[in-house]
DNA sequence: CGGAAAATAGTTATCGATAACATATTGAGC
DNA sequence: GCTCAATATGTTATCGATAACTATTTTCCG
């Protein structure tokens, strides 16, 4: 409960004139520098604790110019798939003692662009986009920022540094095909109608180019409504989906959890999944596994879009300045599981 | 793609001699200070546009001990739970500017301990604590930690500091009850057996004291195996407790995920619910609203925590000191579902 | 043993914004 | 016209760690 300090608080000078050396050798005990006499530092380490030092590393920060941490922007953490990539991130980056700040944009790129400002400020080494889709002054305040910039989550046509991400269109292209080759040709698509959610939008572009391809129209596109959408989104669009095209025999979703609103919306009206209705989603969550019938998906791999973005992040900081920015382009899979034939 | 500097950076002195003022009238001007001219200010915010200014708290950090950050620690950012309390304690310290320097403890006290140590050293303006779980030398390092500590989540008997929770136990006495109204006897509990995930084993033992109130024993613990446990685990435990304890007519289950394992595993074996076995949850997660029949749970009011939460560290870092810690008691609700009779 | 390299520690100036104080200008009231 | 207060701006020192440099041992070799 005492939290009020004493005196004023512990700095490095203190520890160094408690034991008569200078502060700059304080620091390099801190830092683990080679040039120290082992018995010195182990000195100081144990005046540190005794003293309740605690290092304070906005001074470091500022000497240096090196603040050990990376900005990272989501649309939503509570979706468990950006989440994971966040947590493998964060894992990876961990290893160089590099911190996250994370910024929820909430699917709004005016919010992004207000984030990005503020983020901005702090100095961080490097910064993260998850999506491609930015405002103008966004990309202008990127483009001429100091640091490396990696857009994750999707292959933009114009990036505006690295890109770690996979195309959406083409895996939701894996799963017309499989169904299609299962006999299926009324097939729908449920959400990614909504100019903020360009993921959405892109697996439903793919379903629309893909459908083409095999000389299908695709012409049952259900609306799920404004992003983030979820299983209860996916619940209603399905019915929508019955009043507006009765006769689909195929539905791919914009996501898993969307799915699963659906599958279980068939439940309650005696469809069967995966005879009267095929369902397929998107993103393999976990709910996708243990439903019944298990849905057929597609993994992103959205933990490994994390540990790939932390491995590039550690290699820029690293490394020597490149000529051309990196573009990291990830497979997706597609599962194959009981709601498809 | 023109990353590097072409200069040193911008700063506020560069501003300050291209339109011959001082650097003091420069950081007025940002700073939205009461005693500068309106017309000197727009000048300057021109000009730094035009330059291409980016401010940089971290010297204004070190020089005002301020921070503006405030760390949280979470046991697994993944947990949609966890997600909707940082989600809004976000949202409510950003009306402030203050941003969230996160942590993930992945269930494990000594990670909370070592990524402390690390965001202690940033020096943020409040440590919000997931849960009441920690090593001796957590406790030690915050309670003589200068800004405030909140733990959330949990009732500590011991608390650091201040407080935003609610009872674990005491919720789950609900749903024994509610059971136990309905006529079921042989009750069973499903995870929350680990030392690793001291919410769920409060549950557990909320469950054998409410059996105890009712003169009943609760003998039908189910193990679910370490945390984080989800659906995959619920549907293993639902076959353990059928092989354990066959008679079980209703099973409460630490979390929404775990319940709807058990629910979709019961599905697939023919089992009726709730004819056959009464299933509720906890957390009032998305999928327990959705799945069929939904499922009856307790709403913990996630979101809630972090607003309560956000709320409580505003007041802290404006107010005056206070004479007691302050300790936030919320009331989770009982939701009843088609999955209890 | 002489001398060069390696090991260890100290000095001084600095990162960039801003608190605290000092100064200059304007205006109001009598 | 004069004083006092309000307004607007400038000066200097500082937050705490550390880069860059210098100074002092110690070690090791022919």
């Amino acid at each position: 409960m005492k939290k009020a300090a004493q005196g004023g608080k512990v700095k490095m000078s203190d520890i160094a004139s408690a034991l008569g050396v200078s502060a700059m050798t304080v620091s390099r005990a801190f830092r683990g520098d080679a040039g120290i006499n082992a018995q010195t530092r182990a000195r100081i380490l144990s005046k540190a604790e005794e003293l309740g030092y605690v290092f304070d590393s906005t001074a470091s920060n500022l000497r240096q110019n090196r603040t050990g941490f990376v900005a990272v922007t989501v649309p939503s953490i509570e979706n468990a798939n950006f989440s994971a990539t966040v947590r493998e991130l964060s894992r990876g980056l961990l290893k160089r003692n590099i911190q996250i700040l994370l910024a929820n944009t909430e699917y709004d790129p005016e919010e992004e662009e207000r984030l990005i400002a503020q983020l901005l400020r702090r100095n961080p080494e490097a910064i993260v986009l998850t999506g491609a889709q930015h405002t103008a002054k966004t990309r202008a305040l990127l483009s001429k920022a100091p640091m490396p910039v990696i857009e994750i989550w999707d292959l933009p046509a114009k990036p505006i540094g690295h890109v770690v991400g996979f195309s959406n269109e083409a895996s939701v292209r894996g799963l017309v095909d499989h169904m299609v080759k299962s006999g299926r040709r009324r097939l729908a698509f449920l959400g990614g109608e909504t100019a903020h959610d360009p993921r959405g939008a892109q697996r439903r572009a793919g379903f629309v180019e893909a459908m083409a391809g095999h000389g299908l129209e695709a012409t049952r596109l259900v609306p799920a409504g404004a992003a983030p959408v979820g299983m209860t989104e996916g619940a209603s669009g399905l019915e929508l989906m019955r009043t507006l095209f009765p006769d689909t025999d195929g539905l791919i979703c914009v996501s898993d959890l969307v799915a699963f609103g659906a599958l279980a919306q068939c439940h309650r009206l005696g469809v069967k999944v995966p005879e009267d209705l095929a369902i397929a989603g998107f993103g393999n969550y976990e709910i996708g596994r243990i439903c019944e019938p298990p849905l057929t998906t597609i993994d992103v791999h959205a933990g490994l879009i994390g540990s790939r973005t932390a491995d590039m992040v550690l290699g820029l900081l690293e490394g020597t300045p490149l000529a051309a920015p990196l573009r990291q382009v990830l497979q997706p899979d597609l599962i194959l599981r009981r709601s498809t034939p």
